[in-house]
RNA sequence: GUGGCUGUAGCUCAGCUGGUUAGAGCAUCAGAUUGUGGUUCUGAGGGUCGUGGGUUCGAACCCCAUCAGCCACCCCA
């Protein structure tokens, strides 16, 4: 018998982090129904070709598959053995594999709206939270399962969408107590329009994700890789302007404006970036909404503004992102229905409320009031006053055993339970009992119509 | 997929240049204390030193392999 294990990337949550886990899935869940978005759930799984090529070449190698059943089967061995050729050969088998976890809730959102699409109320707003799976290498901050938050819109190309979508960010992280995060945006049409004044608009990804890494490996190691992909001095140095543009979001606005003048592409983008920032009224008047044109974000069907929220005082990644999509149903076969989408990182959220210490401590409070066990008399009188205070939602508990006080108070106090009942012999004489706050230590004789009615806090 | 670091009690760790029976704190359990917890005191249990092999008179320590965990890169929440 070896000693079991999780799979790596995986984790047991105890009592004391569902209950916060679930403080945060509600928070936002509130959050995103205040604002009128509807729940939806879908699978765990997928058919395997609704989600490959959706990611790109990375995404692919790190979605989840499962292995069909019945492989052993001895009468389709040859053919098991010819399809799994395909597959050493780093290509997908469906007589291997043709399902696999979801990757994200986008993909399987925008074919849930594909083949659902003529019931719909446009414009459609939906928030999921659920699980997705990646088989990528855990390290911090990073795990083969994890909980998304994802609420979309689609229908819709109005920038109302966007404005709502940042105000979400900013109530939930508010709420959440996380009041130092950054809100960065960017357009993807920018980003599009420095490739085109690089020679060609199909360059986009190699320079997004070279400057995607600017803070972070700074502006010579950029430049190196942008070298490496075989771009010319010339094409460097108008990448090095874009990069050098700084400021506030205005001077921002008109650096690149001068940047990208007579840019078509870009234009667009300028102008809806600039149409968000002025009419997004966040609560935090707008300083958090940072405009960043060095992000760039993986997910290459993003074709709008982008998103991405990071927590300034901890060092994890980011905790949320988003961005706009014109036409995502499109690779289901359901053309033009334009969307635009936010996603929250519980589970970074969670480490950093954790860090950061920003969890109520009455989370912690699950049972509220201990009867002590005296015997078996005594407690057939417990038991009777706890259903009663069950039935006006106190959480009690009955000690499950007689034995001494020493063993029950220690039970309460490492349950963090904040009240006990006493209730002996003479208690019931008097119809009484002895009730005991533990956080102050002080007691009380009080009769059991007032235990009853008592406001346990 | 590529690279680096670490594996000693339930947890955090000590363990000297290789030397006899591997330690501490916390936690657990019992007692001091059979109707009053938190503090204190006393005692107890708990180990294949990740696993397998090698070197050696002798290995937790050195070497090889392997497994696991962590971290970084790529990418990403």
């Amino acid at each position: 018998m070896t000693k079991p294990t999780l799979p790596p990337g995986t984790r047991d949550f105890g009592p004391d982090v569902v209950r916060k886990r679930n403080y945060i899935f509600s928070t936002i869940r509130n959050v995103f129904e205040r604002y009128g978005f509807q729940p939806l759930e879908t699978p765990a799984m997928e058919n395997i070709e609704t989600l490959m090529g959706k990611y790109g070449d990375e995404g692919d190698k790190l979605i989840f598959k499962i292995l069909n059943n019945g492989l052993a089967n001895p009468e389709k061995e040859e053919l098991t053995r010819k399809e799994f050729e395909k597959v050493l050969q780093g290509k997908n088998s469906k007589g291997i594999t043709e399902r696999a976890l979801k990757y994200d809730l986008t993909i399987p959102f925008a074919r849930y709206v594909a083949m659902n699409h003529a019931q719909l109320i446009f414009p459609f707003k939906r928030y999921q939270i659920q699980p997705v799976w990646r088989a990528d290498r855990p390290q911090k901050g990073r795990y083969r399962e994890f909980y998304q938050c994802d609420a979309d819109v689609v229908g819709s190309d109005s920038l109302l969408n966007e404005i709502e979508l940042a105000n979400i960010y900013n109530d939930a992280f508010s709420q959440l107590g996380i009041k130092n995060y950054e809100l960065r945006i960017n357009h993807r049409k920018i980003l599009t329009a420095l490739a085109e004044l690089c020679g060609g608009a199909e360059k986009m990804n190699d320079i997004a994700i070279a400057i995607d890494k600017l803070d972070k490996i700074g502006l010579e190691k950029v430049k190196e890789e942008l070298v490496r992909k075989h771009f010319s001095a010339a094409q460097l140095s108008v990448i090095e302007n874009y990069l050098s543009i700084y400021g506030t979001n205005k001077e921002k606005l008109s650096g690149i404006k001068s940047l990208l003048l007579n840019n078509v592409t870009g234009e667009k983008g300028i102008k809806e970036l600039e149409h968000l920032i002025t009419n997004c009224r966040l609560v935090a008047q707008n300083s958090s909404l940072i405009l960043d044109f060095t992000l760039a974000r993986g997910l290459n069907y993003y074709t709008g503004i982008i998103f991405e929220a990071t927590a300034k005082d901890v060092s994890i990644g980011s905790i949320g992102g988003g961005g706009r999509y014109d036409d995502l149903t499109g690779l289901f076969g359901v053309p033009n229905i334009p969307g635009v989408g936010i996603s929250f990182g519980v589970d970074r959220i969670y480490d950093v409320m954790e860090e950061l210490s920003l969890f109520p401590a009455s989370l912690q409070v699950s049972t509220q009031v201990l009867f002590f066990n005296l015997g078996d008399a005594e407690s057939n009188v417990s038991f009777d006053l706890m259903q009663q205070l069950r039935q006006k939602n106190i959480r009690c508990e009955l000690y499950h055993e007689k034995t001494k006080f020493d063993k029950q108070f220690k039970y309460a106090e490492k349950k963090n339970i904040p009240y006990v009942v006493i209730l002996g012999g003479e208690e019931i004489k008097n119809k009484s009992c002895k009730l005991k706050n533990l956080a102050e230590g002080k007691q009380q004789d009080i009769s059991w119509n007032d235990l009853l009615n008592y406001s346990f806090t």
